[in-house]
DNA sequence: CGCCTATCGATAGTATTCTAAGCATTGTAT
DNA sequence: ATACAATGCTTAGAATACTATCGATAGGCG
């Protein structure tokens, strides 16, 4: 069980340590995406938001939170933004009114074959030199190591299930 | 070349997107490492900083920014938070005077045998159930990612190289 | 020397994200 | 039915990190 234990010198080296390289990996990511998009007047917080929209559109803020991956004042806040670039609107439920609701715009719809290839392109640029079984690998373990914190954590956060 | 290519419908599902899933793990460990340094009164942002200096006291502030992985200004700020806390001392270069060296002080020493079990064991529950040979593939990739995007994003970022 | 450029650090201003706490609405149990 | 708890969203306030820019020092070259 404690069979990859390290002792806590192994983690003095950043290199050593995932969080570390989570996070400039993220950063990287993010620096290279934000260039692309903003020439389409769009930021990376908004397009995450749109991401997740464009394949389920009508979704609650909370809903939209765990998917995104953000806190629920973080959606809040992302949404005043969508909504005044006229990105999204937002719909109070009838049943429960305490939902809300958001849709996408047209506009926002339209902006999904403008910014996939640019996003696909980054991805292309990041993954140079990787094979696919590599590639699954690394996902994995990353899901893995989200689930194992998240259950930690006592956070909620919306991961397709790995053991079905 | 362009072997691992995707469509770039591909990337709208965010757990196929290494950036997202970079960005949670990222998170996760930040939130299980921040309630354990807390209880000694160290920040994550301080904890980042002391980690290098703990194998490498003296760096200039540049030097500090390129090992930690942030950029200067944020190096600038969160130096003025280690000071207050008296975790560092900062000396003018007598060589040149533009450089500042940044020092620990005995109380910032005497928390690394205290605070590193704490990241050990982080890390320890994040990597839990994860082979040695994946996460040799996993910090590589990682790497290999970082490096592709720098590159990419004429970044500067310290670290080791993997041609030699 | 005297000027131009590069380097190091600091500042100003903004964007992002979080925690903690609050309101309104809904569900539940007595 | 009424009180209590849970849910969904919002607000307030702070921390973190960024881009753009500036001031001071150092190095190179005429």
């Amino acid at each position: 069980m404690a069979r990859g234990a390290r002792k806590p010198e192994f983690y003095e080296d950043p290199t050593n340590s995932l969080g570390y390289l989570a996070r400039l990996t993220f950063r990287a990511f993010g620096r290279a995406l934000q260039k692309r998009l903003a020439a389409k007047g769009v930021t990376i917080g908004q397009w995450r938001f749109l991401r997740v929209l464009w394949v389920e559109d009508g979704l609650t803020q909370r809903e939209l939170s765990r998917r995104v991956g953000l806190r629920e004042p973080t959606t809040v806040t992302a949404l005043k933004g969508l909504e005044k670039a006229a990105l999204v609107v937002r719909e109070q439920s009838e049943e429960d009114r305490r939902r809300v609701h958001v849709h996408l715009t047209p506009k926002a719809r339209r902006l999904r074959k403008q910014l996939m290839p640019h996003v696909a392109e980054v991805n292309r640029i990041a993954l140079k030199g990787m094979s696919e079984d590599e590639l699954q690998t690394v996902k994995r373990l990353l899901l893995k190591a989200i689930a194992n914190l998240a259950e930690h954590n006592d956070d909620t956060i919306d991961l397709p299930d790995e053991t079905p």
